[in-house]
Parts: structure tokens; C-alpha cells; sequence
RNA sequence: GGAGGGGUUCCCGAGUGGUCAAAGGGAACAGACUGUAAAUCUGUCGGCGUAGCCUUCGGAGGUUCAAAUCCUCCCCCCUCCA
């Protein structure tokens, strides 16, 4: 793809929520085609097990886009941050991570971020590689680079030290590390969330004191979850995930609020701005229903980390199961060879693992929502001879076929 | 080193001797409605073949007919002063 340095910004700065410059960034551009060299992008995350979900690939998605322009990522795992803990917040006391589960942590994330990064021009580091060389007097030496009352621009400090709540000296060390990891790396540019602009900054000053030009620091918005408040977060359940099923995927997706599914279709979709307030003006003016625009939404999301067949496939599924009210075309069995000849419902639901126990399973019978073949069950007490097969649906997305015999 | 505040059911958070499986909110689940939703309404929300029984309120003991609530020791978290 040949695109002018113009297009090529419209491209990078689309989503972005702060660009630290424009100008910048565009003169970087500019002197990596005349001199070949690709520019270097950093991203910086966290060691921890990685459980990517949407809200990860605002950024990722973004760090694609300079590698489809051909630049090179690096894609940094904070192992050294992470062996201290987390500095932001009062997160939980962290086990200390070994080598080992940083090793594994970072395969897990290759084989996540893969599904969108081009590996060719992705490189995984380690910011221990650099630090753990620093000597106790390099690091009070750059310690020495910042003042406390520029440390306590960033908004949560100030907000903390002015509520008098605690601010632990090794949380002014954090972005101070953040930022040389930059210096180390010669980043031309970083991405972060917005909540990372401090530090993120804290690279450009840095690289000054080292003598390197400044890198563009782009943050991009954060993700809301699926019910379209908090951030989308794994702690919090609100989430898709990249290595979910292409039915939850696709289920979820489609499971979001008309009000949700735009704010998905800016931040993740391909399409352009130009379309999407085509389709958002569309169903104002009632020519497309929402329900479609977001089956178009969800189709997109789920081929992307499967295939459009498989996309396809979840949404004819999704529209037997919940529209029609029909079958889905996978339902899990389930043989059981009961003692004698009859056995207890609220028991055979909880051997199928359709509910945790009888006391769900009585709940579940109770508010109607249990049928077999077909046949909603009110009582309780129901009993059924174990010969032949029924299936049994629970709710309106549980599904057994149970083999009697 | 000193002073004080806490740890309650998935989460937040009430509860200071019985009426407490524990208010209220959130989440979740189910039902109705629908466009799959969302919003709304209704219900459920420790376990159990369930009008009863069993196990829960940081941990271990103790007082009592009776403890989440009182006492003792211990563990952990937080704040302030120095």
C-alpha cells in the first residue's frame, strides 16, 4: 500500500485520543521513507498471563496499522516492573512472577497478538534486559532526572497526595523506568492507553536527557465492557476475548446495546468514520434496522479472530437459537445409566452439569425454566424413565442431549 | 515507636447477644416484553430429594440455653502522629 505522508497520519491518528505532535509524527514519517529506515513503535504490557480481550486490541490494532505501513514493532513485556508489582492503584499484593511464567506469559501473548500483528515485524522484549544491567547508582542517577513537583503533575499522584492517601516511593519509579525503557529502545513512537499519557511522556523527557529525539506518544481510548460503563476488563466479566469461541464472540457482540455497538464500531471496526455515520444516520432515519448494523458489527469482530466462515456460521446459528428458538447445531450429550428405572429431575440436571446443584435445579424448574423435548416442566418433584433419549433445555442457552441406557 | 479504623455471603456494604442464611445496592441467573439486546417489570440469588436439616460473617479457643455480635490469643489490611 503506497499512501501519501497525509494519508498515512489520517491513518495513525484515527481513534488516537492524544497525539504528542502531529507535526512530530509526520516528520517521522517523512524521514523514514526518504531514508528506508521503518520507524520504532513501542507498546509497553504487562508480564502477568495474558487474557487479551477487545479492549487490547484498540492498541494492538493500532500498532498493526504502523505495520502495515512498514514499521517495526516492539512489543515490551514489563517482566522487570512486574517482578516489583504494580504500582498504580492499590492492586493486590502480586506473587512475584518466576522466569519461567514470564517465559510462558510472553508465548501466550505471541500467540494472542498474532492473530492481528504481523510476526515479521513484531520483536517480543523484555525490559529486564536493560534494567536488571542498571547499577544502583545509574538508577539513582536517573532518579536524580525528575523532581518530585513534576512527578506530582500526573493527576492520580496530585489527586493522592492531596487527599493525603499514601504514594509509595517505588510508584514515582515506575514511570521513570517506563520512560527508559524508551531511552533503551530508541522508540520513536509509543502507544499506551490514556491512562498512560504520564508516563508515556515521561519517555519523551527521558530521551531527551539522553540526547535522543523525542518519541510521538499516541494514546488510545479505553475500551468500555460489555455493559458499556467500566472499562472492559477481565476482573470484571465484561469482556470478549480474542481466543473465545466464534459463537461467543459473535454471540456477545451482538448481545451489546445499540447505544455500545457504535462506540465498538470506532474503536474497532475497519470501517470508515464516513461509514459508520452512514449506518448510524441510517437507522435514525429508520432505512436499516440496528439489529442488522450490529450483525454486520459482530460478523466483522468474529471473523477477524476466526474466519468469515465461521462468522457465518455463528450467526445462523445465533438466529436458530435465539430467534427461532431452535436447536444449536452443536449440543453437548450427555449418557447416563441411572440405578433404577426412573430418575429425579433437579438430579439429572446436576449430573449433566446444566446446573451446580438440585437447589439451582429446583429454582430453575421453578421459574419455568426448564423443558424437556419441548415440554416445560413445573414440578419439582418430576421424575422421568431412563429409557430412550430427551433433551433437556435449560434457560434459553442450555442445552443437553441426555443418552438414557 | 505512639494513636486510631477495619476484615461480613461473588463484589460493595448494613448488622453489635436471640426475631440472621444475615438489610440495601451491584453483578449474575430465570420469566415477561423485544429486534439478540438495552431499558423496564417480576422473581431467584450458601448447600441439601428443601414446610426441615447442615455449613457460613479473617483464624483458633472461650463465655452463654443462644454469638457475625461478648471475652482471650493470633493473622492480615488501612490511616494519622513521630
Amino acid at each position: 500500500m503506497s499512501l501519501t505522508i497525509d494519508e498515512q497520519l489520517a491513518l495513525l491518528v484515527r481513534g488516537a485520543v492524544d497525539v504528542i505532535s502531529k507535526e512530530e509524527l509526520a516528520e517521522k514519517l517523512k524521514k523514514s521513507h526518504e531514508s528506508g529506515k521503518p520507524l520504532t513503535v513501542k507498546a509497553g504490557f504487562d508480564p502477568t498471563a495474558p487474557d487479551l480481550h477487545l479492549g487490547h486490541t484498540v492498541l494492538i490494532q493500532k500498532l498493526k496499522h504502523f505495520q502495515d505501513l512498514g514499521h517495526s514493532v516492539k512489543f515490551l513485556i514489563g517482566d522487570f516492573t512486574g517482578m516489583i508489582g504494580d504500582p498504580t492503584g492499590k492492586s493486590e499484593t502480586r506473587k512475584p512472577l518466576t522466569v519461567e511464567d514470564v517465559k510462558r506469559n510472553a508465548e501466550s501473548y505471541k500467540e494472542q497478538i498474532f492473530k492481528i500483528l504481523d510476526p515479521d515485524r513484531t520483536e517480543v522484549v523484555f525490559n529486564s534486559t536493560w534494567l536488571e544491567k542498571l547499577t544502583s547508582y545509574e538508577f539513582v542517577k536517573l532518579a536524580s532526572q525528575l523532581t518530585v513537583a513534576r512527578m506530582l503533575e500526573r493527576e492520580d499522584f496530585r489527586n493522592r497526595f492531596d487527599n493525603e492517601q499514601p504514594i509509595s516511593i517505588h510508584e514515582f519509579l515506575y514511570p521513570l523506568v517506563q520512560g527508559y525503557d524508551s531511552v533503551a529502545l530508541e522508540a520513536d513512537v509509543e502507544l499506551g492507553g490514556t491512562d498512560q499519557l504520564f508516563n508515556l511522556l515521561m519517555g519523551r523527557t527521558l530521551q531527551k536527557v539522553w540526547g535522543q529525539k523525542p518519541q510521538v506518544v499516541l494514546t488510545m481510548p479505553l475500551l468500555e465492557g460489555l455493559d458499556g460503563v467500566n472499562k472492559m476488563s477481565k476482573s470484571l466479566g465484561n469482556y470478549i476475548g480474542i481466543t473465545e469461541s466464534a459463537a461467543d464472540i459473535y454471540g456477545k457482540t451482538l448481545s451489546t446495546s445499540d447505544e455500545l455497538m457504535f462506540r465498538y464500531y470506532e474503536l474497532l471496526s475497519d470501517l470508515s468514520i464516513d461509514e459508520i455515520s452512514g449506518l448510524k444516520q441510517g437507522i435514525e432515519e429508520g432505512r436499516l434496522h440496528p439489529k442488522v448494523v450490529k450483525q454486520h458489527l459482530a460478523r466483522e469482530l468474529t471473523a477477524r479472530f476466526h474466519d468469515e466462515k465461521a462468522a457465518a456460521r455463528s450467526e445462523e446459528n445465533f438466529e436458530n437459537v435465539f430467534r427461532k428458538h431452535e436447536l444449536p447445531d452443536v449440543i453437548p450429550e450427555y449418557p447416563c445409566r441411572p440405578d433404577t428405572g426412573k430418575i429425579w429431575l433437579p438430579k439429572l440436571l446436576t449430573e449433566a452439569g446444566l446446573v451446580k446443584g438440585t437447589g439451582e435445579a429446583r429454582r430453575m424448574i421453578k421459574q419455568n425454566a426448564v423443558s424437556l423435548d419441548g415440554e416445560k416442566i413445573n414440578d419439582e418433584a418430576h421424575e422421568l424413565a431412563a429409557s430412550g433419549e430427551v433433551l433437556i433445555k435449560v434457560g434459553k442457552r442450555r442445552f443437553c442431549l441426555v443418552k438414557f441406557g
